[in-house]
RNA sequence: GGCCCUAUCGUCUAACGGUUAGGACGGAGCCUUCUCAAGGCUUAAAUCAGGGUUCGAUUCCCUGUAGGGUCACCA
C-alpha cells in the first residue's frame, strides 16, 4: 500500500447514457467533498466507451447538471489535463499501451471464439449448474493480437483477495469471481474493468469513490492492478440510495427523476447539495442545516454510512425551505419574480409596487419555488392586482353566519380607515383594533378579509390592506357593502 | 443458485460495552389566531430473531431471517 503523501484526486466517472439522478449526484458529491476537503484534485471524467448506449446530448447535461449544484471541476470533458483528455473515446492510446505491456508479459490474449461459441459455453457451465469461468477454456498458445478480437486477460494468480474499503472496512473474495475478463473489445473500445484502472493510474487518483455495487467485481479489479503491477488506489464504496419504499437501489428504472427535474421544480441548489450529502453521510453532531463551505469543513470518510438510506422528498422540502430563510431579501426577490406566471406580470393590471409588497408574505408560505407557480395559477394572490368578486356567501363568519350583519360593520370599517395610517400593516391594525376588540375580532375582522380578497383562506386583513393601499381598500368594502343592501 | 454486503422510530440518523436509546423530517396535540400559512411548545414512535462472550450488550462473536448488490464484448 503506497503511504507517501499524495495530494488527494478523486473523480467522478459517469457514462454519457442519459440524465444524472440522485444516486449519481451524490456520488458525484462526495467526492467534490473530499477532494475540496482536502485541498485535492476533482476530475469529471467520461465513459463513454460504449457506442450503443451513449445517449446523444449527455456530456453537456451531465456538466449542467453538476454546474447547477456548484460542483467544479479541475478537469473535465472541457478541461484536459496534463495527462490529456478526460473523455475515454479519446484515450484508446493510452489503453492500447497497457494492452500491450500485458501482452508481452504474456498476461493478455486474443480470444480465440466467436460469440456463439462463448456463448454456448456459457450456457454448458449453467446446465451444470456450474459457474461459468472463461479461464477454464483459455486457450493453451496464445494468438498475436490483431485488435479485431477481444483481449483478454490472463487472471495472473487465482487466489482469494482481501483489501480495505475506506467504508467497509476488510473485505475479501475468493478467487470464483476471478477470470479471463475481456480488457478491450472487438470495437477496439476498452471496457470500464480495464479503462478506468489505466485513467485512474494516469490521471493520479488516489481516491475512488463509487456505489457499492462494485465491491463484488473488486478482485476482479486486483486483478488487473497485480497485472499491471501498480499499486491501489483507496477504495471508498458508497452505500446505495434506495427508492423511498426501500425495497431496492433508486435506479432510472423505478422512476428516478433527472436532477434537473428539481431545479425546474423550484429546489435550491445549496437545498439539494446539503440534502444529499446527509445521504449515507453524517457529521457526527446534531447540526443539519450546512452551507456547501461547511459542508467541505466538516466532511469525512470516516463517517460514511455502510447501509443504503432512502430519499425522503418531505425533508428535501423542509430543508429547502431553511435554505430560502438563509438568502439575502434580493436574492430571494429574484426568485420570486422568476417563479411568477407571465400572464401575471404582463397583465394589464400589474403593479410592480404591490408586488414589493406580497413577497414578504410570499416567503412565508413557500418551501419551493413551484409553490409560488402554483399558487399564482390557482388565483390565491389574484387580490393583489384586481378586485375579488365577492361571494356573499363567503362572508359568513362562523359566530355570526347573518350576512346582513356584516354591513354595519363593513361600514364602521371604512369610517375607520377613512382616516387611517396606511403605511404599515401594524398601523392599519392600530386603527381598527379597538373596534374589532369590542365588535367581536371574528365578526370584524373575517368579513373585512373576505371584502379585501374573496377568500375564505389569504393573509390577514391588514397586510391585504397594506398591500393594496388606501384607495382600494376603501373601494373594495364599499362594493361589498352595497352589495349586501342591494341583496337586502 | 454461488459469492459479497447490510440490518436502531414510517424516513434520514446519533449513541466508538454502562444513556430514561438522542436529534431531524413526517404524524398527533396544544399555544398564537378572523382564515390559511408561518412560528413556538408538547407528544407518540425503534435497537430483525435466537444463541453466546461479559458484572453489563444497539455495540463483540455465531446461527437464522429479511433486504440489497453482483455473476456481460454495460458501466
Amino acid at each position: 500500500m503506497n503511504t507517501e503523501l499524495k495530494k488527494v484526486v478523486t473523480r467522478f466517472a459517469p457514462s454519457p447514457t442519459g440524465f444524472l439522478h440522485i444516486g449519481g449526484v451524490r456520488t458525484a458529491l462526495f467526492a467534490y467533498l473530499y477532494a475540496r476537503k482536502m485541498g485535492g484534485t476533482f476530475i469529471l471524467r467520461i465513459e463513454d466507451t460504449d457506442k450503443q448506449r451513449e445517449v446523444e446530448g449527455s456530456i453537456q447535461h451531465i456538466m449542467d447538471s453538476l454546474r447547477w449544484l456548484n460542483i467544479e471541476w479541475d478537469y473535465g470533458p472541457d478541461k484536459p489535463g496534463s495527462f490529456g483528455s478526460c473523455i475515454q473515446s479519446e484515450r484508446l492510446d493510452s489503453y492500447q499501451k497497457y494492452a500491450k505491456q500485458l501482452i508481452d508479459k504474456g498476461l493478455a490474449y486474443p480470444d480465440p471464439y466467436t460469440k456463439e461459441e462463448v456463448e454456448k459455453f456459457r450456457q454448458d457451465a449453467e446446465a451444470q449448474k456450474k459457474p461459468f469461468l472463461f479461464r477454464n477454456y483459455r486457450p493453451e498458445t496464445f494468438d498475436v493480437w490483431d485488435g479485431t478480437r477481444p483481449l483478454r486477460l490472463k487472471v495472473p494468480e487465482v487466489k482469494r483477495y482481501v483489501w480495505q474499503d475506506a467504508v467497509r472496512g476488510q473485505l475479501e473474495a475468493g478467487e470464483e469471481m476471478l477470470d479471463d475478463i475481456i480488457l478491450i473489445k472487438s470495437d477496439g473500445y476498452p471496457t470500464y474493468n480495464f479503462a478506468h484502472i489505466i485513467d485512474d493510474l494516469e490521471m493520479g487518483v488516489t481516491h475512488i469513490m463509487r456505489a457499492d455495487e462494485f465491491i463484488a467485481s473488486q478482485p476482479k479489479f486486483l486483478s488487473i492492478y497485480d497485472a499491471l503491477e501498480i499499486p491501489y488506489p483507496v477504495f471508498v464504496s458508497l452505500p446505495p440510495i434506495l427508492r423511498d419504499d426501500r425495497t431496492k437501489k433508486l435506479g432510472k428504472r423505478d422512476g428516478a427523476k433527472d436532477i434537473l427535474d428539481y431545479k425546474v421544480e423550484g429546489f435550491l441548489p445549496e437545498a439539494m447539495f446539503n440534502f444529499l450529502a446527509l445521504i449515507g453521510w453524517n457529521p457526527g453532531t446534531e447540526q443539519e442545516l450546512f452551507t456547501k463551505e461547511e459542508l467541505i469543513q466538516a466532511f469525512d470518510l470516516e463517517r460514511i454510512q455502510k447501509s443504503g438510506g432512502a430519499f425522503n422528498e418531505e425533508k428535501l422540502k423542509w430543508l429547502n425551505k431553511e435554505h430560502l430563510n438563509l438568502l439575502s431579501t434580493s436574492e430571494y426577490e429574484k426568485l420570486v419574480r422568476a417563479a411568477i406566471p407571465k400572464a401575471v406580470t404582463e397583465s394589464p393590471s400589474f403593479d410592480e409596487n404591490r408586488l414589493g409588497k406580497l413577497i414578504p408574505v410570499i416567503r412565508e408560505r413557500t418551501h419551493i419555488m413551484s409553490d409560488v407557480t402554483t399558487a399564482f395559477e390557482a388565483g390565491e394572490y389574484s387580490f393583489v392586482f384586481t378586485d375579488p368578486d365577492v361571494s356573499l356567501d363567503t362572508l359568513r363568519f362562523k359566530k355570526d353566519p347573518e350576512v346582513a350583519s356584516a354591513a354595519p360593520r363593513l361600514q364602521h370599517l371604512t369610517e375607520l380607515l377613512t382616516n387611517a395610517d396606511f403605511s404599515s400593516p401594524e398601523s392599519i391594525k392600530a386603527a381598527v383594533w379597538d373596534y374589532a376588540s369590542m365588535e367581536g375580532r371574528g365578526e370584524v375582522l373575517w368579513p373585512m378579509r373576505v371584502a379585501l380578497t374573496g377568500l375564505e383562506r389569504s393573509p390577514d386583513p391588514f397586510t391585504v390592506a397594506y398591500i393594496i393601499g388606501q384607495t382600494d381598500t376603501l373601494r373594495r368594502l364599499q362594493t361589498v357593502y352595497d352589495k349586501i343592501g342591494h341583496v337586502i
